[in-house]
DNA sequence: GCCGTTTTCGGCCCGACTGTTTTCAGTCG
């Protein structure tokens, strides 16, 4: 059974257990083994096989027992007896906002209600409002997280998130009473994809209710969720989820703290602090037992960086914070250099008017130029991406003519001659050897046939990888979050034979492929592989939205060496000149 | 259920808001 299986029936078995109303300890440590497992690179079946699975932190007597069922048998018999108690339908269920596991539970248990479709009767039928602990109200709010969860995809891309944000926050600023400011939540993160937009704003406690009416009637919300002196809540026309969050200037690098998250990282903070004797909240340290002092309170924090120092930690950046390692990195030292807008030097899969793309050549150049870039790669499409207008051999021809002239009136700036051939369902190239020699480099990509099984997948993939020509595999991600192109792949061995072939590995090129998994990029970077994070203007207008679609614009997809900073531009430009 | 070197038992992050209650459980982040 594949990982990405066995971490789903893990998170199962842990929203079965909260459905059943066990120990919310006992179910978090399910959840937690499901996060953890998704993290760990080695291979499942070596670490079963060498019963190694219990040397993972996290990783207990029963987790470890079901992974390896899983692992060896396909099911586990802690999961079958499990799935007994509720239907399938009922993980439907909770994803409506308002429906935890013990309201999802009672209305199974009285009213047998057991997917989306039947909350929806009941509510309408004014049968929820009479069970215990329901009322007019609860009814209403379910018929509208229903409305909700069907018309808006639960996530937004980060610039649709980031443009609605900035919107609230410039009605904000028009408050004198406000002091600081900030968007938190994992749109700070610079998560591709955001789920709400969460703002964080200092005030002294006078101005807050003026600064909630700006907020709560801005031309922007849609509806008012909730609404509290220091809290409220709206959802956006945009569909969108917003919560702001006011708090007086001394808590406000603890709120932005706390509301930049992630959760896991939080969590692993605060134990940080426990450990010196104090609790950690979003106004503040406290000390846990008042007298009793195990390590005096902290003084004085005025920022993030004071909050880490206390626990003993170097500023984490907040697109690190997700308890992947960034505490343990932090603790000793070891964070990485993240990647800033001004390490880049170019990229190598951009789209034009030729294929998909909304500009021309000329324009990319020059907006590229204005990016402050030494260099642009035109990779479009190959000819069998016909949805694409996918470029034949002729038009191929055509397009490097008009390169060549265009590289003579530039200045210390070069167009490279790309192309992002079709790897097609055989693994053959979508040009022969001929036509792909005479291009500076070459992105293979799969755009068709996305259901083969992980195996069929990754051997196509791998054919594709071999072909001398091949420069970079593009945009392997493996999540395809948002889009209907979504395929299997064994990540570790494509990333592997990436690392002999000594190929460069492409991930999120498009602005449409989100959710990286650094994870991966990690592993790559144990494997030595070089990765280039590429933006391109396939789906936005070209390069004036390009730094919303990509990891390479932002810090914190990776560390510096991995990407195209000096160092590793120069491993490309050998390639080139190969 | 998982963890731990001061702990093999006892703790595990914490608070705002809602809607239902009549003092608080449930949900969310």
């Amino acid at each position: 059974m594949e990982k990405a299986k066995i971490t789903e029936i893990l998170d199962e078995v842990g929203t079965l257990l909260e459905l059943k109303g066990e120990n919310p300890f006992k179910s978090r440590a399910f959840h937690n083994a499901a996060r953890i497992l998704a993290g760990v690179t080695e291979d499942l079946n070596e670490l079963v096989k060498n019963g190694e699975l219990r040397s993972i932190k996290g990783i207990g007597e029963s987790t470890a027992k079901i992974i390896s069922d899983l692992v060896t048998t396909g099911s586990s018999s802690d999961h079958e007896s499990l799935k007994k108690y509720f239907p399938a339908g009922i993980f439907d269920v909770m994803k409506i906002q308002g429906m935890g596991p013990k309201k999802v539970s009672l209305v199974y248990k009285k009213l047998k209600i057991a997917s989306i479709d039947d909350l929806e009767k009941a509510a309408r039928a004014g049968k929820l409002e009479k069970l215990e602990g329901f009322g007019k109200k609860t009814e209403e709010n379910i018929l509208l997280g229903i409305a909700q969860v069907r018309t808006h995809a639960s996530k937004f891309h980060i610039h649709i998130a980031e443009k609605a944000a900035q919107a609230i926050l410039e009605s904000l600023s028009t408050h004198k009473g406000i002091i600081r400011s900030e968007i938190a939540g994992s749109l700070r993160r610079k998560k591709e994809t955001i789920g709400d937009i969460d703002i964080v704003v200092s005030a002294k406690s006078k101005d807050a209710q003026s600064i909630m009416k700006i907020f709560t009637t801005h031309p922007n919300v849609e509806r008012i969720t909730g609404e509290g002196e220091t809290k409220s809540s709206v959802v956006l026309n945009s569909g969108i989820n917003c919560d702001l969050r006011i708090v007086e200037e001394k808590a406000f690098p603890f709120a932005l703290n706390y509301f930049t998250g992630s959760k896991d990282h939080n969590v692993r903070i605060r134990s940080l602090a426990r450990e010196n004797g104090w609790s950690l909240n979003e106004y503040g340290f406290s000390l846990i037992e008042p007298g009793k002092k195990i390590k005096p309170l902290p003084k004085s924090i005025k920022s993030e960086e004071d909050i880490y120092k206390a626990v003993g930690l170097q500023y984490v950046e907040p697109e690190l914070r997700e308890d992947l390692g960034e505490i343990e990195a932090s603790a000793t030292g070891k964070l990485p250099t993240l990647v800033t807008w001004n390490d880049i030097r170019g990229t190598f899969h951009c789209h034009t008017n030729y294929s998909d793309g909304h500009n021309t050549l000329t324009e990319m150049a020059a907006a590229a130029q204005k990016l402050g870039w030494e260099y642009l790669g035109i990779a479009d499409h190959s000819k069998v991406a016909a949805y694409a207008n996918g470029l034949t051999e002729d038009r191929v021809k055509k397009q490097h003519k008009e390169i060549e002239t265009l590289n003579e009136t530039f200045k210390g700036f070069k167009l490279f001659k790309g192309t992002e051939v079709d790897i097609l369902p055989s693994g053959e190239l979508d040009f022969s050897d001929k036509v792909l020699a005479s291009f500076d480099y070459v992105v293979a990509s799969v755009h068709s046939s996305f259901k083969m099984s992980e195996a069929d997948m990754t051997k196509r993939i791998m054919k594709a990888l071999k072909n001398k020509y091949v420069t970079m595999l593009g945009h392997l991600t493996g999540r395809l979050l948002l889009e209907r192109e979504s395929y299997p792949l064994n990540q570790t061995e494509i990333i592997n034979a990436a690392s002999d072939l000594g190929k460069i590995i492409e991930i999120n090129a498009h602005p449409m492929r989100l959710d990286l998994d650094w994870r991966m990029v990690k592993y790559a970077r144990q494997k030595g592989v070089l990765i280039a994070i590429n933006p391109d203007s396939h789906v936005t207008s070209g390069l004036t939205d390009v730094k919303y679609g990509v990891g390479i614009a932002r810090k914190g997809w990776c560390e510096k060496r991995d990407i195209l900073n000096t160092k590793s531009v120069k491993q490309v430009d050998l390639y080139l000149k190969k």
